[in-house]
DNA sequence: CCTGCTACCTGATGGC
DNA sequence: TGCCATCAGGTAGCAG
């Protein structure tokens, strides 16, 4: 489940890595696994994959919201890792376990793996060709994203909050984990409208998305990714949560029980006696 | 434009 | 123990 914070960890770790080598070869090994995603779709865009892939150099490793990019000296890799998408590096081109595309390099091969088959990996011109990233909202961790900023945008939706933040139009990089997360250090209920959280509750909402995903991000760094290991994946991420998966437990807070509840289709976890 | 619903997948989990 | 049903999750695409 990467959200903002696993993905620019993975970035970062990636970048040194791969930054400047040439992709000597690229093999799309489950078509399902790239975009778009019917039968002939697929097909044809694995062979694009391939076709644009091999033989340009990556000159930069970037992310936008919850998208790793791999910027090419000519056109873009595009990669999501949906829920459970990762990366493995192999130190030669010898490939083993379940891979659906493999990208080779000089001193190893790097491989996008997903059992589930939910993520995804596209070829593009540019970034904004994709319609997810072209309609992208704000990057939470930019200057861009100011308290103001964020109270404006909750003035334009009638959504519940919950939903509002889950809008990757609207703020990116946020998933179901953190929104929780925010929602409860702002201490604002998941069911307000968006429209009317109160200047200071967008406030306190502005300092709970901005701390927890900093504190989120340092958990990812330390220790961080390793691409050698295919069993690796992020640690101790739930001693920093305190609401997300805590159903009948108590809340840190005020000592309320914290409940699930359904917002549309999702989970969603709050303390109604703290959080309004 | 805005909003909400569903399909997409398959490993993990729960019930009997 | 084994089997089956259900769940989880982000996004695209579609309907209203």
């Amino acid at each position: 489940m990467p959200e903002l914070p696993e993905v620019e960890a993975l970035t970062r770790t990636l970048r040194p890595l791969v930054a400047g080598r040439k992709v000597l070869g690229c093999r799309v090994i489950h078509a399902i696994a790239v975009q778009p995603t019917s039968r002939r779709g697929a097909e044809q865009a694995a062979a694009a994959i391939e076709k644009n892939a091999r033989g340009r150099t990556i000159r930069a490793v970037a992310r936008r919201g919850k998208y790793l990019l791999l910027l090419l000296d000519r056109g873009c890799l595009v990669l999501h890792f949906k829920l459970d998408g990762q990366l493995i590096w192999f130190p030669t081109r010898r490939i083993s376990g379940h891979v659906d595309v493999a990208f080779e390099m000089r001193g190893g091969t790097l491989a996008f793996v997903d059992r589930r088959h939910f993520g995804r990996v596209q070829w593009v011109d540019a970034p904004e060709d994709v319609p997810g990233i072209r309609k992208m909202g704000v990057e939470p961790l930019s200057r861009e994203f100011t308290a103001a900023r964020l109270a404006e945008l909750l003035r334009t939706s009638r959504r519940p909050l919950k939903a509002f933040l889950l809008d990757q139009a609207k703020i990116a990089g946020l998933g179901n984990i953190y929104s929780n997360e925010a929602m409860w250090r702002a201490r604002v209920s998941p069911q307000r409208p968006a429209y009317r959280v109160t200047r200071q509750q967008a406030r306190r909402l502005h300092k709970g998305i901005v701390d927890v995903l900093r504190r989120a991000l340092e958990c990812c760094l330390r220790p961080a990714p390793d691409f050698r290991d295919p069993n690796w994946w992020f640690q101790g991420l739930e001693t920093i949560l305190a609401v997300y998966g805590r159903a009948g437990e108590k809340c840190r807070r005020c000592g309320g029980t914290i409940r699930r509840i359904e917002q549309s289709g999702r989970s969603t976890f709050w303390c109604l006696r703290c959080q309004r």
